[in-house]
DNA sequence: TTGTATGCGTTATCAG
DNA sequence: CTGATAACGCATACAA
C-alpha cells in the first residue's frame, strides 16, 4: 500500500541503498550525485513516501521515543507534568509515549513489560513499586531511566521534591498558627511520598484521627464523613486528590477546619476554608527529568545524582485572616 | 543481549519455527508434540525470553496499541478522559499511547505523521484541525479512527457532547435567574466547541464585552483584569481553564459576578461565587470512544454513526442562594 | 558514486 | 509433527 524504498528505487531506476542514503539526508546524502539525488527526492515526495518507523527501529534499535509511565494521569498533577515533559522532550527531537498505570501495580508491571519490548529509548517512571530489584526484573538496567516523584533506593537518576522539607514547611506554618491537633487523611503507605508526609506530620502534631486509602477523592470524602461527629481543628491530606474529596464534602460549616495539603488546590485563595498548601515546582521537576535523561540517551557516561527540589508553602486568604499573618 | 527465537531454537535443538509455534500458544502450539513443547517452554522461561514487539509488528502489521492524541493533557478534562479510555482499552487487550499536541497545530501534524508511521492499530483524536481532507492527508483513511469532542464534518466515527444543548441549558439557567447581559471569555474560534458555545450564548444574551484567546488560565486572568473597570453581572467562559483563570483573579469583591462555564470547576460548590456549570459525562464519552473503535479494530464493517451526548447543568450553593432556586 | 547482500526478530508458507 | 526459507522495510558493510 504505502510506498517503500523498493518502490522508489524501481521508480527511479536506482537501488534501495541509494534511495535510503538520499532520504537519510546529511553527510550521507551529499555523497550522491546531484542528479540522482534530485530524482530520488522528487520521486519520494511525488509518491508520498513515509519511512516505516517500525522497520527503522528494528534495524537501528532506536525509536526516538521516550515513555513516561505515571501512576495516575487523571490527577492534574501528573497531567501537567506530562504536558511539560512532552514539550521539553519534543524540543529535543523525541516523542513522548504517555502511559498510565492507574495506581495499579499489576498494570505497572504489564506496561513495563510491554514498553521494554517496544524498543523505547528511555523511560521516565513514577513508580508504584519500591524495590530496585523488582524493577530491573522487568526492564533492562541498560535502559536510560529516570525515577520521578518517588525515589527508589539505589537508583541515582531520580527527580523528586524534598518530602521532609515540604512536610516541614507545612508543619511550620500550621504550628505558627497555633495548631496542635490534626486529623490525617493519607494515601497508601506503600507509596513513599504519602508515607513520608504522614510520618512527619504525625511526628510534629497530635494526630487525633487517621484515615488511609487510595489517593482518590473518594477516600477524602469518606474520611470527612467519619470526622463529622467531632470535627478537628485541622485536617492534613497527603495529596491534592484527597483534599479535593474532603473539601467537596464540606458544606456550610460555621468554623471550617484548616486544611493542610500537598500539591495545588485549584482556586484555593477564594475558598472560604483556611488552606495551607505545600507546593512542588512542576516546571522544574519536568525540566530536571529531561536533564537527567538526555545524557543517558546520548550514551554519555556523566555522573548522575538524585535531584531533590524544595517545595514552598502557600496559604490562602481565609487562612491568613484567621491567623493574622501574611504569606 | 536479550534472547531471541534463534537462541531458544539452538538451546533446545529445534528450529525457530517450532519455537515460534510453541510460544504462539493456542491451536498452533497444540500441533507440537508435548515433549518438545515442554522443552521449548521450559527453555523460554529459563532464558527469560521476551518477544520483540517491534519485529512482530513489522511482520504482522499489528501492534495492539491505540493512540490517543489530545489537545492538552494538562487540562484535567482530558487527563480524566485519558485515564478512563486507558482503563477501558486495557480491558480489551490494547495498550494506550497518549500523545499531546498542546493546542499546537504543528505538533498535531507531526504526531499524526509519526503515529501513522508507527503502525498503531487505531487512533482516537481530539482534533485541532477542522478539515477531513487535511486529516486524511496525514493518516490513512483505512486507519480505525474516532474523533473525540470536536466533530469533523464527514467523519462518522465521532463522540462528543451536544454543544447546542449544553450551551442551551446553561443559558436557560442563567435566564431563569433573570440575567440579561454577559461578558464572554472564549477560547479560539477555530475550535468548534468554543465557537459554538460562544455563538449560542451571544445569541441569547446581550454580550457587553468579549475576549478571545488560547484556552488557558492566562486568557481568563487577562480578561478579568480588563473587565475590572465595569464588572458585568455575569461572565461566561467557554471552558474550565478560562474560568479557572477568571476565578483565580477574583479577589474579595462585594458582589462577585455570576460565572457560567462548561466542564467541571473543582470545589465549585464551596466557592463564594455563583456558578453555573454545564457538565459533560466523561465516563460515557470515554466508553463511547472505545465502543466506536473496537469494531473497527476487529475489521467489522458495522455502520457507525456520530454519538452526541447530552450535558447537564449544575449550579452551586452561592448561585442558588442568590437566585432563590434549587438545582 | 552506486549497487549487492546481509541482518534486525518475527510470522507464515511450503515442504517433508 | 517439524524444519528450511521467505518475507516485513530499512540501514549498512562491503564491493565495484
Amino acid at each position: 500500500m504505502a510506498p517503500t524504498l523498493v518502490d522508489i528505487a524501481k521508480q527511479t531506476q536506482t537501488s534501495v541503498s541509494t534511495v535510503s542514503r538520499v532520504l537519510a539526508g546529511g553527510a550521507v546524502a551529499r555523497r550522491i550525485s546531484k542528479e540522482t539525488r534530485d530524482r530520488v527526492q522528487d520521486a519520494a515526495v511525488r509518491m508520498g513516501y513515509r519511512p516505516n518507523l517500525v522497520a527503522r527501529t528494528l534495524r537501528t534499535r532506536r525509536s526516538n521515543t521516550v515513555a513516561l509511565l505515571v501512576s495516575d494521569i487523571g490527577n492534574p498533577f501528573f497531567g501537567q507534568i506530562g504536558s511539560l515533559i512532552e514539550q521539553s522532550l519534543h524540543r529535543h527531537g523525541y516523542s513522548l509515549m504517555l502511559c498510565n498505570s492507574g495506581e495499579d501495580p499489576e498494570r505497572e508491571l504489564e506496561y513495563l513489560q510491554v514498553l521494554s519490548q517496544k524498543a523505547i529509548d528511555g523511560l521516565i517512571l513514577v513508580p508504584l513499586m519500591r524495590q530496585k530489584r523488582q524493577l530491573f526484573q522487568r526492564i533492562s538496567e541498560k535502559l536510560p531511566l529516570v525515577i520521578l516523584d518517588r525515589p527508589i533506593a539505589g537508583i541515582e537518576a531520580s527527580v523528586s521534591s524534598d518530602q521532609d522539607q515540604a512536610a516541614g514547611i507545612l508543619c511550620d506554618t500550621l504550628e505558627r498558627a497555633g495548631i496542635k491537633k490534626v486529623a490525617l487523611v493519607a494515601g497508601p503507605r506503600h507509596i513513599i511520598t504519602h508515607r513520608r508526609r504522614a510520618e512527619i506530620v504525625a511526628q510534629r502534631f497530635d494526630v487525633v484521627a487517621r484515615f488511609e486509602g487510595p489517593a482518590q477523592k473518594e477516600t477524602g470524602r469518606q474520611a470527612f464523613i467519619k470526622l463529622l461527629g467531632a470535627l478537628p481543628e485541622t485536617i492534613v491530606c497527603t495529596n491534592n486528590f484527597l483534599a479535593q474529596g474532603v473539601i467537596e464534602s464540606i458544606a456550610q460549616i460555621d468554623r471550617p477546619p484548616v486544611i493542610g495539603v500537598f500539591d495545588e488546590v485549584p482556586a484555593m485563595h477564594l475558598l472560604p476554608l483556611p488552606i495551607v498548601c505545600s507546593m512542588q515546582d512542576l516546571p522544574m521537576l519536568a525540566e530536571c527529568c529531561v536533564t537527567q535523561l538526555l545524557p543517558q540517551l546520548r550514551g554519555e557516561m556523566v555522573r548522575i545524582e538524585p535531584i531533590v527540589l524544595p517545595a514552598r508553602a502557600v496559604t490562602n486568604q481565609a487562612f491568613q485572616l484567621r491567623h493574622f499573618q501574611a504569606t
